[in-house]
DNA sequence: TTGCTATCCGGAACGTTGTTCCGTATCGTG
DNA sequence: CACGATACGGAACAACGTTCCGGATAGCAA
């Protein structure tokens, strides 16, 4: 109470370095973490690869649900941010396939968050909104540049896509071993089929 | 290791006496325990309702996954037994009605199991099999009699129903209110419609 | 009934977790 | 360079799942 959220990314004024550096430091143990263990790992464990104390990542996340919510938020602008990248380094139809398949590897650290959405803990109530509203432009976009391209047929719907992978790359167990990239590749293929038309 | 499961339900020979009633408090206990606080209360919560000791409860329930799925089998027992029981009583379409409200209940008070179920812990691998296996049938016969009664179309495929009032009995927040229950006569009200047909 | 033994019970004790607290170290500024 | 505000680290706390064992009890045999 009283602290006020902590955003996450760029540094904000009036932050000391030193705090910006824990921050960071604990941004990127946390997505670490959470993507080798799930959502529920340990706090130490965080706290011990950012190297520092329990009582700076309560300092900067009051609430373990804001480390987790900081870490999706700032994955999904990494991700997103991915796609014009891809676009101006390859060709459309490579960087449509490059970007699926960075999204599903996104979408593989996220075990446990399902859970947590549904959790009923309001901090996590903007994620689905902040995920969609990132992603669905970035996806858009490919899937645009690669229709006029003639590569792929115009008509699928960026959001369906999203959903279908999101499906895909969560529930395995733990052999997957290529799956889900077959699996984008395959529905790839089905966009390419329908270019002609 | 070593310690064979303990089943759940029925006593079996060479339990002593006041193992058994141990088991049955503790499956009671938990029973409440779970559909109030889910699945993940605490284990003193249990066993301070029961009435026994945390020793006693990990006599017979080695992990905390074997209560789960023990309690699990112990109400699709009961809530499938309960069909047959409503069938008699009743006629065939308030029979049926009767009977999805009361599968409804028991979904409702199954929350965070389907958290555990994707958890990967293979003492709950069974449990889906188990719950197709009683409740198929069970929903199967009241869905046939009903159709026999001229009461409701007889082209409704039971385990798309379970999967329906599953969906829907168990994702809200807590202001359902009677949300289920509507859901769940209105879908009555569509199995009647398609009755002449 | 009485006594014996295998079995079971209760709750204290252990290790791990999330979270809080505070003395100390560091940063940014005059 | 010195000082105040801020942040740091890790010890300390509470709550959890789980283990352990001395004492109690059920079932059987005599």
């Amino acid at each position: 109470m009283g602290d006020e959220p902590t955003l996450a990314g760029q540094p904000r004024q009036g932050v000391r370095a030193d705090a910006q550096r824990s921050i960071d430091a604990l941004l990127t143990a946390a997505a670490e973490v959470f993507a080798e263990d799930g959502v529920d790992a340990p706090v130490r464990q965080i706290t011990a690869k950012a190297g520092v104390g329990a009582g700076t990542l309560y300092r900067h996340f009051p609430q373990r649900s804001d480390l987790i919510a900081a870490v999706f938020r700032h994955e999904v602008d990494a991700c997103a941010a991915a796609a014009p990248t891809l676009a101006a380094r390859y060709d459309p139809l490579e960087a449509l396939t490059r970007w699926l398949q960075r999204f599903a590897g996104f979408i593989a650290t996220k075990r446990g968050l399902s859970a947590a959405l549904h959790s009923g803990d309001t901090t996590y109530d903007s994620l689905p909104g902040y995920f969609q509203q990132h992603f669905e432009p970035a996806l858009s976009a490919l899937l645009d540049s690669a229709a006029k391209a003639g590569a792929i047929r115009s008509d699928a719907d960026p959001w369906d896509l999203l959903r279908a992978i999101g499906n895909l790359a969560v529930p395995a167990a733990d052999d997957d071993s290529g799956h889900t990239q077959r699996m984008i590749a395959l529905l790839v293929d089905g966009l390419r089929f329908g270019a002609g038309a």
